[in-house]
DNA sequence: CACCTGAGTTCCATTCTGCAACCCAGCTGT
DNA sequence: ACAGCTGGGTTGCAGAATGGAACTCAGGTG
């Protein structure tokens, strides 16, 4: 309360219970219920963090994105324990990111590698999002150790954020989160 | 070995030492390193997940941008045990991904408050590209549960892929990593 | 002066990760 | 035929991270 100039109709228009993300002034639209009244959970980042969320999986997807598909050659490279290999591999071939195929190279027996499905592939923009950061607040003084390309054209790429009217939003984007559907309220 | 065709001058054209990133055919250029014989520490993904890796900090960031912004709120809101959140929100400032401020309400006593930093605040695209990722493949039959719209014009925002040469990548964009400076070979 | 609240700490029980050893199935060389 | 190697794991145990609940502490209130 204390709030001045208060026009408090409950809502802005009907009723699109929306809150701030990025904001600056850290002031959800008047009347709105602010961001904490919905559950956690229902939240797509919460959801994909549930999946991809732990010390590994990210490194494993990309690691495998990159071509290097056996578990021992995992296992060498990213130093990740076996088993928690394993387990790691186990969930993500549940969930539909990754490909288990057996191949045969010719006079030897068979192996497996793994492979990212169309699912998985659809990570690399958060693995990209991730590199861009690291990129410009952890760079070492060597310079940056991966440079992403366009596999057509050979020109850097890079994520941007955007919006439908064709704004480009920059590194810091100034979000307004407006509560869809799929939200619940929590207690 | 047992490579037909091999035209093997140990690089294409100077030293670009490139690998393959989100490819179909999973061959690396000929004659380059593969991805596996560089560290796997030397890479900006790895370096932004041993920041925000674990299983609570980029929910705290989400909350912490959403407004969330006292103890007890994230602690309720999270579901967060209060030690851990103690000891994520103290690795934040000490990365200065977040800031602790004081403010007094007036007549009540001094209370802090946690807000984003430049720095953490440009993490919002990784947080946005996991979100479209999230509702794209994990959203239930409610709906979404949170739209982003651009502060300043109130359109959908999204995350894109786009090369410097101005294409656009789609959802499962085709990559080659080109291994830059910073990058060390293992062994 | 007793009580409340926000913001943490401290102390354990449980769970997850790391390490090393072991296993097993096909080849391969002798 | 059989010992050995290699890829691809599983098993068992020690150590680290997490969850839960109780305790602390300071400032403000009735």
């Amino acid at each position: 309360m204390t709030s001045t100039n208060q026009q408090d109709r409950t809502s802005t228009a009907n009723d699109t219970r929306a809150s701030v993300f990025g904001d600056r002034a850290g002031r959800a639209v008047p009347g709105a219920p602010p961001y904490s009244a919905f559950e956690s959970e229902d939240c797509s980042i919460a959801r994909t963090l549930a999946l991809i969320g732990d010390r590994w999986t990210l490194l494993v997807l990309r690691d495998v994105s990159n071509g290097v598909r056996r578990f021992d050659d995992l296992v060498s490279h990213l130093g990740v324990a076996r088993n928690v290999l394993s387990r790691r591999l186990a969930a993500l071939i549940e969930a539909g990111l990754v490909a288990r195929t057996a191949y045969r190279v010719e006079g030897t027996r068979e192996r497996h590698e793994y492979r990212l499905s169309h699912a998985g592939r659809e990570l690399v923009p958060i693995l990209l999002a991730m590199m861009s950061w690291g990129d410009r607040h952890l760079a070492g003084q060597d310079g940056l150790p991966v440079i992403p390309r366009h596999a057509d054209c050979g020109a850097q790429v890079r994520v941007l954020v955007t919006c439908e009217a064709g704004h480009e939003l920059g590194d810091r984007p100034r979000l307004r989160l407006e509560i869809g559907p799929g939200s619940h309220r929590r207690e």
